[in-house]
DNA sequence: ACGATACATGCAGAAACGTGCAAGAACAGG
DNA sequence: CCTGTTCTTGCACGTTTCTGCATGTATCGT
């Protein structure tokens, strides 16, 4: 059996039976666990899959819509998220990407701040809707299910179209080599639009990403005028940052 | 059974049910009660339940409220989406307006419909985000908050570049002579640009709006295929349409 | 106040996990 | 055809996580 192949027999396996358990694959295929648990965790990586314990279910954008709407806004993100809608200043426009973190920021905004937001996601657009002084600008474009947000050829186009004096980026990885990243191509590419038609970057970062990479690059540090995280000043990666002319903005 | 779907098991429970007891979750599914309420304190933590003793509940009426809208819905509206959600084909391209309405045709697409959703309404988009197969196309533009569906320029713009073979809009007023009709300038002139990139448009409208006229024309009768009611059959009113050459389809 | 029930905690066995390693297959270049 | 490289795969190992049970404590209904 093809390794491809296999994984398309998960991926099967996820849409017709709704879960995967590893151990009952591996005996069915006649391959080891270990295989499959590696084809899992890359399926996981590219989105196609959920990872947990014994095997994985379908990526459900439901049940995490869900779950972020009512779960409790982990403490981290609260703060990051903060700080960041403290840089917004009345008047200002600013270009708000989509996730969770991004989601927080838009709470966080003062009810009656009067401002601009232009965004990519659906969800943040529809968190801004009781704020009565907020002008929002939604950009269109195929909506990517996994992070919920419009992304593709007319997404970046649309972004073409607006200028901004501020653009808070969520990202997965900060590295100070490999600069932001994030798991998606698509993703990476339309952030980076974003991010372009914005007089000053920040980056919201909670502190589990400090240090880490994922496969998509979406900007070197040089692009960035600043990183909002909640993690450690005096860490080894921080320190690297603030080295490299990065702007750390603490969170705590 | 998987740890994790034991746990998407206990909240849909919470969803349906509105209760959990530990007692019977744990004879039901064959497991321990220890597991069960080490699956209720963890969810507890994140915020996603509320234990009590001997079970569980949902943290907030707004969460069994969340599950349970699609009942919620009145019910002349829910009527009008389901007979509305019946024209879109598999592989079919749709074009879903803002409103309330529109909100529950698209909660009772099926969710494992295989067609392209394009709206304008950001409600909608992430309406659509647990239909796996669904590709959802948004248009951006500014954001009308009082119907939180994009408008103006831009969204027309937008809608220039998209066609479709079915158009399904929501009005306010439903009237022989003045035609379809809802409160807004920008709204009308954006309902006007959906309804002309499909082949067929079909018009949404819960009794109440039967009869009705409000200030701004949306379109004249002669560019609309059929009224989606559940209004009486018999009614002067439909009559009326009827003979204007608007194909009716009762939604009782 | 009492018994019954639900609970938290600690513990131990089992299962699943990640990682490093080595054997083998696939492949490119000479 | 041979050789070196890369990738995949299964195995072994130590680690983490899960689960049910036992224990003692807290809470409920009567």
């Amino acid at each position: 059996m093809l390794a491809a192949e296999r994984r398309d027999h998960l991926l099967a396996l996820l849409a017709n039976e709704g879960k995967i358990v590893a151990k009952d694959v591996a005996a069915g295929l006649g391959i080891s666990e270990d295989s499959v648990r590696r084809d899992l965790r890359d399926l996981a990586a590219e989105g196609l899959c959920q990872r947990v314990y014994g095997g994985a279910l379908p990526v459900s954008p439901a049940v995490v819509d869900y779950a972020a709407r009512q779960a409790v806004t982990p403490d981290a993100k609260q703060k990051v998220a903060s700080v960041a809608a403290g840089l917004v200043p009345p008047g200002g426009v600013l270009i708000l990407d989509g996730g969770t973190t991004a989601l927080a920021v838009a709470r966080a905004l003062p009810k009656d701040l009067a401002c601009t937001v232009i965004t990519h996601s659906p969800t943040i657009a529809a968190a801004l809707l009781d704020h009565p002084q907020a002008e929002i600008f939604l950009l269109g474009g195929r909506i990517f299910k996994h992070s919920a947000v419009a992304c593709g050829a007319a997404a970046v186009e649309a972004a073409q179209n607006v200028s901004a004096d501020l653009c808070l980026l969520g990202v997965t990885g900060v590295h100070p080599e490999a600069g932001l990243t994030t798991g998606d191509a698509e993703e990476a590419a339309m952030k980076r639009a974003l991010a372009a038609r914005a007089a000053e970057t920040y980056v919201l970062a909670s502190s589990e990403k400090i240090g880490t990479a994922s496969r998509f690059r979406v900007l070197p540090w040089a692009e960035v005028s600043g990183l909002i995280t909640d993690a450690d000043p005096h860490d080894a990666v921080i320190e690297q940052l603030k080295a490299l002319g990065v702007e750390i903005l603490a969170a705590d």
